[in-house]
DNA sequence: ATGATGACCCTAT
DNA sequence: AATAGGGCCATCA
């Protein structure tokens, strides 16, 4: 069933395992570095797929404000930013702190 | 095939 | 500065 769509998905998928620890990223820089010109929509949606996938941080994945748009989506409610502090990122009131410090873009740590 | 939804982003007022 | 609306396109019913 998958097909070609599995390899759209995976793109994602690979960016997003890539992203160190400690550090987060947001969806346009992802669509930016792959390309996809669907937008950051479509990331978002590759990251619901990712719920089956087991090495896939979705939640260093949040969006272009800073703000764990995604954490509902989640196991739990509060599991995301418990991750993220975790990693050693504070997260206050859903919202990264020093999100600019963390930022991890792909086109220009990748590259 | 159409309509509706969505872990978003940009531009305009 | 803050708020509102539109656009992008893949997936689901």
């Amino acid at each position: 069933m998958k097909s070609k769509s599995e390899n759209y998905f995976d793109q994602v998928f690979q960016v997003v395992r890539l992203i160190p620890a400690g550090r987060v990223t947001s969806y346009g820089a992802i669509a930016n570095y792959l390309g996809l010109k669907s937008g950051a929509r479509m990331v978002g949606y590759a990251m619901n797929a990712s719920h089956g996938e087991k090495d896939v941080p979705a939640h260093r994945v949040v969006n272009r404000n800073g703000m764990l748009t995604g954490k509902h989506h989640f196991s739990g409610p509060n599991v995301m930013e418990e991750l993220l502090k975790k990693e050693g990122i504070r997260v206050e009131n859903d919202q990264i702190l020093d999100f600019e410090t963390y930022f991890w873009d792909p086109s220009k740590y990748l590259l």
